[in-house]
DNA sequence: TCCGCGAATTGATTTCGATCAAATCGGCGC
DNA sequence: GCGCCGATTTGATCGAAATCAATTCGCGGA
């Protein structure tokens, strides 16, 4: 694994930060009128492709962001290279770490990614000021906290299929929440960062990529298109239940 | 692995919570002299021994507590038994998931311990009156979530004696966060349970314990208790720098 | 002090995923 | 449509950890 870290393609557009409440979650909800005046003053909407790198792990945090379409991965890495994705972020999710001086992770966009971003003083006043804010950075906090602990059993006692198979259904019921029967979604993550995320290599991947696709559980198009005809039966080869 | 369920064996010692507020953090720190005498009308302060299970996996959380003294694991269980430790807690942490009417995981006693417990409705009055306290909930969670996600690290990408030298480096820097040189420190864990954090199974675990014993990195007396005559050797071994 | 029993260690063998190596796919520019 | 090149798949082999199987250790009770 190299530690490629490719330059920031973003071409930085102002945007009155107002537009996030009306079309997204985010921070912004919490905020009264005249709060989301002055956050957007200081806000800017940044276009990214895919693969550029948001905060360093270790780096000065100057900056938040509310993720405003596609997909951002949180990954640590060892000095020899060695690299785990510990988290996915999507939209409308709040990127960044309250609170610390340095990010304990790199962000870096894997799919072509819009995000809002503005100074972290200034959220960290807001937050100082805001109850409501807080609260709903914390419930964040507690769902990211949820979910990075369902991953551990993912990754501390599974196998290479259980864990293709976890992955695949998180993104199924991520994209498509209500479905009891079928889903349908293109993957975000090419194979090297789903073997990232589920501390597996590529290879291993593909191959239950593969054995999946023949035993029926999924049908995939073009390697990033899949189908699944019978979610419970994914769930099944996720030994979930 | 079996699903044995010991019995709570404890005894219930009604306590006047102001106790934790003069000896831990926990959450009293954050509570005003009223909110104190209020909460403490409706506190517990039990006594446990090792392997009492706090709260099951998927149960009602009645109850929410502070950890006075002891060590309690959190811990994720697969339909079949598989079982992975999400998260170690030490005194003076809060033990519980606000906002969640099922517990994610099931919470255990790892040594004997001592906890202070209050309904679940109390807390979450108090959290919302209480800017401060939520936001000493929301640097616990933020804690939490850093730890977690290193431990994915480690889950995922780091071989056998490297995780076995990750958990020693764990402990003796929670016990003595100071030490540069070396560190004398008691395992609050069996074999099993540090497999079951690891990913790892007991026989696994030995091993890395003898490898690590014969390499000159630790020595071990009675098999719990453990001595570390240079940190930066262990930590080398956990493959941090 | 000796016994009993669960916890931990040690040994032999198997297995699953990593590694090394090659072929194939698929999107893109010309 | 053709060729290029990175992404993905497929194949062969290796190796680390799991599994199966005995011992051995160490603590508590008789």
């Amino acid at each position: 694994m190299d530690m490629q870290r490719k330059d920031i393609h973003s071409s930085e557009i102002p945007v009155v930060c107002r537009a996030c409440e009306a079309r997204h979650g985010g921070v912004c909800g919490a905020l009264s009128p005249e709060q989301l005046v002055e956050l957007s003053k200081h806000s800017t909407r940044k276009r990214l492709v895919a693969g550029t790198e948001v905060v360093g792990q270790g780096e000065d945090m100057g900056a938040f962001a509310n993720i405003m379409r596609g997909v951002v991965k949180l990954t640590r890495m060892m000095p020899d290279g060695r690299q785990q994705i510990v988290g996915l972020q999507f939209a409308p999710d709040f990127l960044g770490r309250p609170f610390a001086e340095e990010s304990p992770h790199s962000a870096e966009t894997a799919t072509d990614a819009e995000i809002c971003t503005f100074p972290r003083q200034m959220l960290e006043r807001l937050v100082g000021r805001t109850p409501d804010l807080e609260h709903k950075l914390y419930q964040q906090s507690l769902k990211e906290l949820d979910e990075a602990r369902d991953w551990m059993l993912t990754l501390g006692r599974k196998n290479a299929q259980e864990k293709v198979a976890s992955f695949l259904f998180l993104i199924a019921t991520h994209y498509d929440p209500e479905t009891v029967d079928g889903s349908v979604f293109d993957l975000p993550l090419s194979r090297a960062d789903i073997a990232d995320f589920l501390g597996l290599t590529i290879e291993t991947v593909s191959r239950q990529f593969t054995r999946l696709r023949k035993d029926g559980v999924i049908q995939i198009e073009n390697n990033r298109h899949v189908i699944v005809p019978d979610i419970e039966r994914l769930q099944h080869s996720a030994g979930i239940d």
